[in-house]
DNA sequence: CCTATATGCGATTTACATCA
DNA sequence: TTGATGTAAATCGCATATAG
């Protein structure tokens, strides 16, 4: 028979539009009171029991779904009867629909930021990396000035090396690179006392 | 203002389908 | 067959808007 006939015989229990008049907002505990299930009330037949949709009713409900997600009186009352259905169940359709809807929504949006996130995790590791890379560098640098600036030290004041002095100046340029980062500056300033100040002046 | 009514939403319950 | 579980439909309580 016709499935349409058989949600016909759904009755659902109309609003019985005892919107009791809002209390007024109980500050904090506010214990939402059990609801007992309205079985064979005066708007519910006894034995009806709720059945789902058809596809087809379904179907029409997305279709308007689609178009637009609110559901003005009018539009109920026209789709509940094309549908074979009481209007408040159109109003209650829309309403979880919208409810699906927004929480799609928020899956989405949920795994949208939460690749973003790991995208910046990944970036924020590599970026780590390369600061240690780089550290080493910069220690392997200080090294190397300690060294040449000893070497310095070491020869007389009358044979000046020159190679030795461009190496020098070459570690001391690399280190330039790093302009502005003030334990670097710190480091070399301090190199620049011990050792460099004086073997500069030797030879200028 | 006050009251009644309509409607929306979040939270929850209920009925039903499906699967192990 | 049955209990667990997922989901759509329905209900409830409250907020807000509007009309009279």
């Amino acid at each position: 028979m016709n499935k349409l006939e058989d949600e016909m015989a759904l009755i659902s229990p109309s609003y019985s539009g005892a919107y009791s008049q809002i209390a007024p907002q109980q500050a904090e505990a506010k214990p939402r009171r059990r609801r007992k299930r309205n079985k064979g009330g005066e708007n519910n037949l006894p034995g009806v029991k709720k059945r789902k949709l058809t596809q087809e009713q379904v179907d029409v409900l997305e279709q308007n779904f689609g178009n637009e997600h609110k559901l003005e009186s009018e539009k109920k009352d026209r789709l509940a009867s094309e549908l074979g259905l009481d209007p408040r169940q159109v109003a209650v359709w829309f309403q979880n629909r919208r409810a699906r809807w927004k929480n799609k929504k928020l899956e989405e949006e949920f795994s949208k930021l939460q690749s973003i996130h790991d995208a910046v995790v990944l970036e924020k590791c590599q970026l780590e990396s390369e600061v240690i890379k780089l550290k080493e560098k910069l220690s392997e640098a200080h090294k190397e000035i300690q060294r040449l600036g000893e070497r310095v030290d070491g020869l007389s004041i009358n044979s000046p090396s020159s190679s030795l002095t461009m190496e020098a100046m070459d570690a001391a340029a690399f280190l330039g690179e790093f302009g502005g980062h003030e334990d670097v500056f710190y480091i070399a300033e301090n190199n620049y006392n011990i050792h460099g100040m004086e073997w500069i002046n030797l030879y200028m």
